[in-house]
DNA sequence: GCTTTGATGCGCT
DNA sequence: GCGCATCAAAGCT
């Protein structure tokens, strides 16, 4: 039944070259796309309860990104890239549509490399609606509102069950997780503003957001 | 080795 | 809206 997604229609997964542009151009072209992550029950050591999944009827977990912020590689000190190269942070530096995880608070967070290899830019994915395996990520979040599942980053890495194992994938050829065109719904109005937790280059306005969204970590306001 | 910081989220007021 | 638990990385010393 659900080893393959089936709502809302799903088009092309995005190839390299989508991620092979300038980063805020990626960032803000990826609102409305959908972000899937399938579970297997033997090779996922973040599933909590692996004896439950019927390997043969895996689930896809996921949606449609809403929330998006561009990390750029030049000019950016809110960005990892901004030290340079660190055993950390590699992936960040690996061809365009490598997915960079990284553990933060004590959480993680998702993010698409973009731009050439070796230049150091990625899109961090904050928020998503969610769309496919609500109940399992009930289960993993310990929340039922489908508000409070995948709103912020964090929530959104422990609801699709990623973690720092998960670096380095690739969102391009990984048969499991990808990111992909949504056909159905009408483009969404998009809208800028800061991004949210930075402390430098804190004016830029690189968060992207689907205005209308109810899912968003924070909703957006005219206020810069 | 030690200290500070941070692309967070939750709970409480 | 504010405080704080939590911990990996980085940068000192």
């Amino acid at each position: 039944m659900q080893s393959s997604p089936s709502e809302p229609p799903i088009g092309q997964r995005l190839q390299q070259s989508f991620y092979d542009r300038p980063t805020a151009t990626v960032a803000r072209e990826l609102i409305g796309m959908l972000l899937l992550h399938r579970l297997h029950a033997v090779t996922n050591a973040a599933v909590t309860n692996a004896a439950a999944i019927d390997p043969d009827n895996s689930p896809w977990l996921g949606g449609r990104i809403v929330e998006t912020e561009a990390y750029l590689a030049e000019r950016d000190l809110a960005s990892h890239s901004s030290r340079g190269l660190t055993p950390s942070n590699r992936s960040m530096f690996q061809a365009a549509g490598t997915f960079y995880v990284y553990p933060i608070h004590a959480k993680h967070c998702l993010n698409a490399v973009t731009e050439a290899n070796g230049v150091g830019a990625a899109v961090l994915i904050r928020a998503i609606e969610p769309l496919w395996g609500l109940s399992w990520m009930q289960t993993r979040r310990g929340q039922q509102d489908p508000l409070k599942l995948t709103r912020g980053p964090a929530m959104l890495a422990q609801a699709l069950a990623i973690t720092r194992d998960d670096d380095g994938r690739c969102l391009v050829t990984d048969p499991d997780l990808g990111i992909f065109s949504n056909q159905q719904t009408k483009p969404p109005t998009v809208k800028r503003t800061v991004r949210i937790g930075v402390s430098k280059s804190k004016s830029r306005l690189l968060r992207f957001v689907d205005q209308h969204s109810k899912y968003l970590s924070r909703p957006f306001s005219k206020r810069r």
